[in-house]
This record gives structure tokens, C-alpha cells and sequence, in this order.
RNA sequence: GGGCGGUUAGCUCAGCGGUAGAGCGUCUCGUUUACACCGAGAGGGUCGGGGGUUCGAUCCCCUCACCGCCCACCA
């Protein structure tokens, strides 16, 4: 016998251990089948499961179990993610909570070593969490960004996209992030509002120049008094970088300006000249119309500064300190040239991070007497979306992928429906961001990561037959797949085979026997770079293997709306350009999972519902019910607990309405035929079962996850418990040998179907009382997860049962509902008399009177010609339904409830006959729509008829 | 500034052209041997405001208000 509950904590693991060893994760061999792919999205390995994972990997899972029964060789492909800078971040967090020294101090290779360790330790929490969820991934091709395999793939793709010229090394102005001390994409950038303000300074006109400057305006914004200048006034958010100023823009057509281009401006403190140069980016509105250019240090004034052939000064150091001399270069030929500072920082200028720096300097404007307003504001500031610190934009030499380029053909996949997203606006999002996209900076000053295959040497400038001249300043890049093959590229471009790469072990390692010594890249890859190839590279490329001719496109990417940019564009864009198909054919958008307040959940704010806890508390499958009936389409989900609580007791309910088959013998019945069952019961259960079936399979194709948990939760609880079993009680427990044989076949039929249609949703509960249900009738071949889906003919609907049940359970509730107005007590079983009924209503009648009698609570229930004295009556289809409960009647009451109800009847036939009255609506309007009209009219003549009569006995009485 | 969502019962959300739905919560009743993680019943909404299209609008269009998110920019 089954227990009275069921125990998630105790089922749970030995089930998913079973069917792990089964084999049952692995897609199926069969070459018939086709195949179903799903590649993770692979959480970092520093992370553990958080609600949204939840979300996603439930759906997942939900897809990927669906189509497993459906007979197909289903694939989920699992992984995780080395996530550069976050893994960084942790390892080195610990190193420094051990009291270990830094990482600097520790030097690369130890502390990759250290990084290493520490995944091997805890790296794979996250995978063990998956499991817990109920994951039916397949551990065996499990992978991780930086595999080895993984790491040949990203090799191959970094070196045939530059030998495409679809991937550069550029000098330019990247996001550079002081905190990690590396650049980091546009993308990786949080823009935060901030107070700040704008410092205006007033910078001194070389050479004595003065000028006329209006100070007052008349109505019509005409200067009606000028002042004379020696100084143009600028404003800036950022004081701190003015040391790096090469100019001031004044827009061309600013009359107040006009005669000031060409001239010069000192700038203060370090006394430098620079020039007044016309530019359209200054913008005359905005300030004093004159803006400070510093072409190192904004992305706006890099612009200018290349436009005008200024100088690029750069004043900070990798940590956002001011230099003691700061970087120059200057633009010839197209290229960036490092030339001589001009100056050095001032002493106490020197070595100051940048808000110190700032202080310093408006300090000294102050003091000076060159700060002539300061104004404050709200404004955006450019933050690291990792470490929370102000970016920098920094003059560094990157790596930059022409997305430009690869970006048409996922843009034109998109438009053409070879990939599909699902909600459909999302599409919108991606094009937007794909169409304005700007090279992506790939590589990464961090040390965790894939390693650029790039070695350099110097550059060849003179060869003569006995010697070469070799310059070192603007080195020979050797781009290759391994060390190796740049040694090899190296020894052919020197004409030479002393070369070697001493990192690598590669050529003579004997001093100075060598002409030339390669060095690799420092930089790594943008962890991204490597997740972009996630849907090929998983599956072995650039091997061609079996598994990627088999599941390669994949079928369904599940993923969050937030990563669209970082991850499914760069999917779709490698995708296509290395593989010449679409990763994935649709691409399933879930919602953000937020509190139930709809704040985002986050450590910080304390609101994070931990899905292991909630597993632990409610089950697995409560939380997967959860996520599965949460997921529709909104934008974000809003959780709360009492929602789980509901579901896990669906569990329990589904539980006990196995229990009850049980202790009535509903066992299976081996080729039992459920299209030869005479029952109105049974065979209006096998019609609803197969609408159920349908609506399932067609919300699981979708997918639309919510309609498939709404059309189960429905069947099962307020179908299958609250109707079913309650009508089937009676021949349950009767003498019809026959019929109880019949119903017990059904029921459990009924039930396996259940099971297996729940199945992927709440694969834990459903497999258990697979099991279970199997220790009494005909034996299980096998587990349910490898279990068919069912597949039912629409010819098992029964419309005659769908109709006489419809009336069984409509009298049921009628009679319930009169009870309890007429505040009849609950042990109370009074008559029913049926009057007017047709021939049908008769049979029906007598057919289900133990039905009626059991479920209504009545003594009897008959038909006659009129209704009992003291009688309460309701419609009853064509008839007239009436309780004999006369010591209950309350006349007043009784009446008002009759005028009450014939009140609402009249409306009803105001509100149609006014509708059915209208030419036009006869006109226009449907066929059906005016023929629904009508019979709701007469329903509503007839119900009011019949409930007046009603009334008129009882005042006759009264 | 550009874009995308949202505004429906106390709460969380479905519905998206033909008489407003669910779950939870609330209220009433219930020892009917599957289940109190239950059963039965009830109450509760001028579907954010205003226009328009239509025979008919919660649903389509316009507009306003508020809330949320994304992108871009601001010397």
C-alpha cells in the first residue's frame, strides 16, 4: 500500500541515480529516430543554482524528457562555463582570505595552477545542483569552456577569422576597467546615474589674443552686452583628465568663437599650448559652447583628436593613477606612433588615483582662480558591470572581431525564420542590437582564460644575403593554431631555424643560440568569445563528427532575455560563418524570475529564494510545477513560496487518487482496450483523457509551458479527482461485477496516461508511482522516462457521455449550490423530484440515481408530474428540478432568493433581445454568434418561466 | 533621446473581437473510510483615464497617466 503522503527528500535521489545508470540520459542509438538537440546554457563554474537557473534548466529538462518519450534522440548537452573575470575574482578573493600572497607575487602559471585546483575542488557544485533539479542531462559529453577540445576550437576560429580579416589588432579606445585592470567590452559596461557635476574652467588665450563675449540678451536671445576676454570657458565632468587636454572645440558656426580658431588656449598648470579648433561635435547649446578636447579619455574626443591630427596624452596608469609622465602619441600615417611626452605631472600631481586627482585639481582651479562655476548634476557614469568601479576609456592596443561583418548573416537568418524566437518581439531586440553593432574587443589583460594564439617576434625592415636588420619597436605577429606552427611561420619568415618559444619548450633553449625568441600574447579571450561556438564545439568541431552531423543545428536554445547580446547573437554569428548553418532553429526567451515584491533577486538585497532549499522543503517537482505553470510569456515571474506550497500539494493530490485506485483494485489490466468500455463514466473519462493528451502534446511543441501545466493541473485535479473518482465510487463499491471490472481497468488506464503525461514536468512523483502501481497488476517493461508518449485517436471523444456526464455533474451542482443558500444542514438528505423532464432526462434519471443520491446528499430522487408542497426549485435543463426540504423553508427568504435569481434572468433577456433587435447585428454579426443569441434568449425565457411558476406556488402557499 | 513591456478580483497572473477566468487569500459549511498538503459552496472586477474603429472592444487604433526594463547620449 502506498503511503499516505509522498517523500520527495527520500525518492529523489535514489530515482535519479536509477535512471542515470539506466542510460536513459543518453539519446537514443536508433537511426530511425530523429534527433532533439538542447545545449545548456553553461553556468559559470564559480556559480551555484539560483532560482533563475531553476527556471531555465526545468524547461529544459521539460522539453528535452517530452521529446526523449516522443521517440526521438533527445540530447541535452551539458557544460559549464569558465567565466574569466567572475572565476578570477573568486579564486583570487580566497587566495587572499587564506593569507596566500597575491596573485602578482604568485605569478601566472602558479596561479592558473591555483585557479585550477580550486575547480577540480569545488568547481563542480553547480553540475551536482543540475541533478538535484531532476536534470536528464548527458553526463558523458559533459564539457567545459576550456577543455582541452573546446580550446582547439577556439584556436581554429580565432586564426581563420584573422586570416579572414574578420578579426584585427587595433590601438584605440577601449572600455578599460581599473578595478580587473583589463579592457572589457561595450557590453560589459553599466551605465549608472550618478551626482556629479560640471567644473567650468576658464582656460587663458595665448598671446595676449582678447575677445568681445556677450554677457546679456534682449527678449529675442540677441547679446546686448559683451565683455572683453582673455579666456574661453569650458566645462567638464571629469577635471581630472584635463592634464591630457590637446585642444578646444568650438562649433564652426559659433559667432561668439569665430575669430578664436586657430588661435591657442594655455592650458593651466602645466602651461602647455594648445589650439582652438573647429569641430561639429561641440555643441554651441550645451554650455559655453566651447568644450575642452582630451582625446585619450573619451570616446567623443577621440574622434575629434583624429580629425584634427591632435596628439593622444594619455595621464593614467593601468590602475587609473596619474602617471608621472604621461604617454603620448601622435596619429602619422594612419597609425599611432609613441612619441616623447612633452611634460611631467607636477609633484603633487603624481601618482594620485583619479578621484584624488580630481580633488587636487579643482583645488588648485580654485586656488588659481581659473574655476569659474561649479554645477551640479545627475548623470550617467560608466561602471564595470563586474567590480562596480568607474570605467576608463583607455588608448590600448586590443584584439577586435569585425562583428559588422558577421552580424549580416544572422541578421538576414532571423528575417528569413531559420531561427525563430519565441516570444516573437524579442526578435526586435536582437535586430536593433545587431544592426548598430560596433567591433567586439575580445582580448582580456586576465590570466584565467583561452590564451591568444599569437606569438610575436621582431620585425624584419632590411634583409641582406648575409644579414637581416631587425626592428623591435613594431613587432612580427605570428597567428597560429599552436606553438608549433608559429615556430615553424617564424623560422620561415627569418630564413632561420634558430627561433624558439622557451614558454612552450619549443627550439633550442641553449643562450644565445638563438637570433630570435618568440613571445606569446599575454592576453586572454573574452569568455564569451568561447561561448559563441558553445553549439558546435560541444559537439567536437572542428572534428567532423558523428555527433555533429547528428545534432548539429541544435533544435530549442532555452536562455533569459539578458543575455541576448552577450551570448545568442555571438551564437547565431559564429554559427553561421563556421558551421554555414543556424546553432539553433528556435530560441525560447524565459522570463526573469523576481521576488514577489518584483524586485530582482540579489545577494545584496537578501531577497534570493534558494531552489535547493525550496527542493529540500517542497520537493522537486513542486518547485519544477512551479517554474513550468510560471513561464508564460511575461516579462518576469514573481515568486513566492505559498505557489510552490499549492503545487506540491497537487503532488500529494495525484498521490492519494493512486492510493484510492489502489485500495479499490484499479489495477492494470494487460490489452485492455479503453474504446470497448460501456460506462457513461468511463468512457466520458477516456474523451476527457484524450483532449488532455492533445492539449499537452500540442502546448509541449510550442512550447508553451504554462497551457501544459494549466491543462494538467485542471485534468488532474478537477477533472480526474473531483469528478472521476467521486462518479466512480458507487460502481466501486457495487454489485455490477462487470461494470467495477470496467471502471477499475479505466481508472488505472486513466492513470498511467497521467503519469506519463506528467512526466516531464514532475518526473519524480510520476516515476515513483510508475513504479509503485507496477507492485499489483500486469508488470512494467520499463522505466517511465523511456516510456512512449501516448498518442490517442480524437475517436474515443464520446459526445452521448460528454453529454450525460455534463448533465450528472450540472445537476450535482445545482442541487450543492441550493443547499447552501437555503443554509440546509449538511447531514440533511431531502428528495429531489424532477418535473417536465423529457424522455432522456428520464432515463439519465434512473441511470445515475445512486450517483445523485450520493453526491447531492439526497434520500431519493424520482420524477412526477408536480412538484411537492414546500418545495425548492431550480432549472434543470429542459426540467424542473425541486428539493423537498419544507422544514428548512424560510418563505421570505425563499422568495427573495427566487425574485433574486428570476432578476438576473430578466437582465440576461433585456441585454440579448436588445442585441438580437438590432438590424445591423442580424446583418453583420456571425452566423453562430446570432444563433448562440437566440438560444440564450430562450434559455433564459424558459429558466425565468419556470422559476416564476415557482414563485407563484409559493406565494399561493404563503 | 530611441525602443520594448506592463496597468484585469485583496495578491500573483491567464484571457486578447462575441455574456469577465484561475491559483492563493477571505467568508460559510463539512469526522461522506484517496487526500484537512482535503471536500462543498459563496462573495469579490464600470478589465488605468479619455477618444476612435466596429453590429459588438478587456481584446484593434489614437492619446494621456503611472510603473518596469533595454539601448544611446549629455563638455
Amino acid at each position: 500500500m502506498l503511503e499516505k503522503t509522498f517523500d520527495p527528500k527520500s525518492i529523489e535521489p535514489r530515482l535519479y541515480a536509477a535512471w542515470e545508470a539506466s542510460g536513459a540520459f543518453k539519446p537514443s542509438e536508433d537511426p530511425n529516430a530523429e534527433s532533439f538537440t538542447i545545449v545548456i546554457p553553461p553556468p559559470n563554474v564559480t556559480g551555484s543554482l539560483h532560482i533563475g537557473h531553476a527556471l531555465n534548466n526545468t524547461l529544459q529538462d521539460v522539453l528535452t524528457r517530452f521529446h526523449r518519450m516522443r521517440g526521438k534522440s533527445a540530447l541535452w548537452l551539458p557544460g559549464t562555463d569558465h567565466a574569466g573575470i567572475a572565476t578570477q575574482m573568486v579564486v583570487e578573493r580566497q587566495l587572499a582570505a587564506a593569507g596566500n600572497v597575491g596573485r602578482r607575487e604568485m605569478g601566472r602559471e602558479a596561479f592558473v595552477e591555483k585557479i585550477w585546483e580550486w575547480k577540480a575542488e569545488s568547481g563542480g557544485e553547480i553540475v551536482n545542483q543540475l541533478r538535484r533539479l531532476g536534470a536528464s542531462c548527458d553526463w558523458s559529453r559533459e564539457r567545459f569552456t576550456l577543455d582541452e577540445g573546446l580550446s582547439a576550437a577556439v584556436r581554429k576560429v580565432f586564426v581563420q577569422l584573422y586570416k579572414q580579416n574578420l578579426l584585427y589588432r587595433d590601438k584605440r579606445l577601449v572600455n578599460w576597467d581599473p578595478q580587473f585592470q583589463t579592457a572589457i567590452s561595450d557590453l560589459e559596461v553599466e551605465q549608472k546615474e550618478v551626482d556629479g557635476a560640471y567644473w567650468h574652467f576658464a582656460y587663458r588665450l595665448a598671446d595676449g589674443v582678447t575677445y568681445q563675449h556677450p554677457v546679456a540678451f534682449d527678449e529675442d536671445g540677441k547679446a546686448t552686452e559683451y565683455e572683453t576676454r582673455d579666456f574661453i570657458v569650458v566645462a567638464t565632468t571629469r577635471p581630472e583628465t584635463m592634464l591630457g587636454d590637446t585642444a578646444v572645440a568650438v562649433h564652426p558656426s559659433d559667432e561668439r568663437y569665430k575669430d578664436l580658431v586657430g588661435k591657442d588656449v594655455v592650458l593651466p598648470i602645466i602651461g602647455r599650448r594648445i589650439p582652438i579648433v573647429a569641430d561639429d561635435y561641440a555643441d554651441p547649446t550645451k554650455g559655453s559652447g566651447a568644450v575642452k578636447i582630451t582625446p585619450a579619455h573619451d570616446f567623443n574626443d577621440f574622434q575629434v583628436g583624429k580629425r584634427h591630427g591632435l596628439a593622444f596624452i594619455d595621464v593614467f596608469d593601468e590602475r587609473g593613477s596619474t602617471l608621472a609622465r604621461p604617454k603620448r602619441w601622435v596619429v602619422e600615417n594612419g597609425k599611432f606612433e609613441p612619441s616623447a611626452p612633452l611634460h611631467e605631472l607636477p609633484a603633487e600631481l603624481r601618482n594620485l588615483d583619479r578621484f584624488s586627482a580630481r580633488k587636487a585639481i579643482v583645488a588648485i582651479s580654485e586656488n588659481e582662480g581659473w574655476l569659474r562655476e561649479i554645477e551640479k548634476i545627475r548623470h550617467a557614469v560608466p561602471h564595470g558591470d563586474r567590480s562596480g568601479v568607474v570605467v576608463e576609456p583607455r588608448l590600448t592596443d586590443q584584439w577586435y572581431v569585425d562583428a559588422h561583418t558577421l552580424a549580416q548573416p544572422a541578421i538576414k537568418a532571423v528575417e528569413e525564420g531559420a531561427t525563430v524566437f519565441e516570444p516573437k518581439n524579442w526578435e526586435k531586440t536582437y535586430f536593433e542590437w545587431l544592426r548598430n553593432i560596433e567591433p567586439w574587443c575580445v582580448s582580456r589583460q586576465l590570466w584565467w582564460g583561452h590564451r591568444i594564439p599569437v606569438w610575436y617576434g621582431p620585425r624584419v625592415v632590411e634583409r641582406t644575403e648575409t644579414a637581416m636588420k631587425l626592428e623591435h619597436l613594431t613587432p612580427h605577429m605570428f597567428v597560429a593554431e599552436t606553438a608549433e606552427e608559429a615556430l615553424a611561420e617564424a623560422r620561415d619568415y627569418y630564413g632561420d631555424e634558430r627561433v624558439s618559444i622557451p614558454e612552450s619548450g619549443l627550439g633550442s633553449s641553449e643562450s644565445g643560440g638563438n637570433i630570435v625568441v618568440l613571445k606569446q600574447d599575454e592576453d586572454v579571450l573574452d569568455t564569451w568569445f568561447s561561448s559563441a561556438l558553445w553549439p558546435f564545439s560541444t559537439l567536437g568541431w572542428p572534428d567532423k563528427t558523428a555527433d555533429l552531423a547528428k545534432f548539429y543545428p541544435t533544435n530549442t536554445l532555452v536562455t533569459g532575455f539578458d543575455i541576448i547580446f552577450f551570448w545568442v547573437a555571438r551564437m547565431m554569428m559564429m554559427g553561421l560563418h563556421f558551421m554555414g548553418e543556424v546553432p539553433f532553429k528556435q530560441v525560447f526567451i524565459n522570463a526573469l524570475v523576481r521576488d514577489e515584491k518584483g524586485a530582482k533577486m540579489s545577494k545584496s538585497k537578501g531577497n534570493v529564494m534558494d531552489p535547493l532549499i525550496l527542493i529540500d522543503e517542497l520537493g522537486c517537482d513542486a518547485v519544477r510545477f512551479t517554474m513550468t505553470a510560471m513561464s508564460g510569456q511575461a516579462r518576469d515571474i514573481k515568486l513566492s513560496k505559498q505557489r510552490i506550497e499549492g503545487y506540491r500539494n497537487f503532488g500529494t493530490k495525484l498521490w492519494n487518487a493512486s492510493r484510492f485506485a489502489q485500495m479499490n483494485e484499479c489495477v492494470r489490466v494487460e490489452g485492455f482496450d479503453p474504446s470497448t468500455v460501456k460506462q457513461p463514466i468511463n468512457k466520458w473519462i477516456r474523451g476527457e483523457t484524450v483532449k488532455t493528451v492533445t492539449e499537452v502534446t500540442r502546448a509541449l511543441e510550442a512550447p508553451a509551458f504554462s497551457d501544459a501545466a494549466d491543462a494538467l493541473y485542471k485534468f488532474i485535479w478537477n477533472v480526474f479527482c473531483d469528478w472521476y473518482v467521486e462518479l466512480a465510487k458507487p460502481i466501486l463499491n457495487g454489485d455490477d461485477a462487470e461494470a467495477k471490472a470496467e471502471t477499475r481497468a479505466t481508472a488505472a488506464w486513466a492513470l498511467d496516461v497521467i503519469l506519463k503525461l506528467l512526466h516531464p514536468v514532475m518526473p519524480f512523483i510520476t516515476e515513483e508511482l510508475w513504479d509503485k502501481t507496477a507492485e499489483f497488476g500486469a508488470p512494467r517493461t520499463g522505466m517511465l522516462i523511456v516510456e512512449k508518449w501516448p498518442e490517442l485517436p480524437d475517436s474515443w471523444i464520446d459526445a452521448d457521455a460528454e453529454a450525460e456526464i455534463g448533465w450528472l455533474v450540472d445537476a450535482v451542482g445545482e442541487i450543492r449550490s441550493l443547499r447552501k443558500e437555503v443554509n440546509l444542514p449538511a447531514g440533511a438528505k431531502p428528495p429531489l423530484t424532477v418535473i417536465g423532464a423529457n424522455a432522456e432526462t428520464k432515463a439519465r434519471l434512473v441511470r445515475h440515481r445512486d450517483l445523485l443520491l450520493t453526491l447531492a446528499r439526497l434520500d431519493s430522487a424520482r420524477e412526477a408530474e408536480a412538484p411537492p408542497a414546500g418545495a425548492v426549485p431550480f432549472v434543470l435543463g429542459e426540467a424542473t428540478g425541486a428539493l423537498a426540504i419544507a422544514e428548512f423553508i424560510d418563505l421570505t427568504a425563499e422568495k427573495a432568493r427566487l425574485a433574486k435569481e428570476i432578476a438576473g434572468h430578466v437582465g440576461e433577456i433585456e441585454k440579448t433581445a436588445r442585441k438580437l433587435g438590432n438590424p445591423d447585428f442580424l446583418a453583420r454579426a456571425k452566423e453562430e454568434v446570432v444563433a448562440e443569441n437566440r438560444e440564450r434568449l430562450a434559455d433564459a425565457e424558459a429558466a425565468k418561466a419556470k422559476l416564476e411558476a415557482a414563485l407563484a406556488r409559493l406565494v399561493a402557499v404563503g
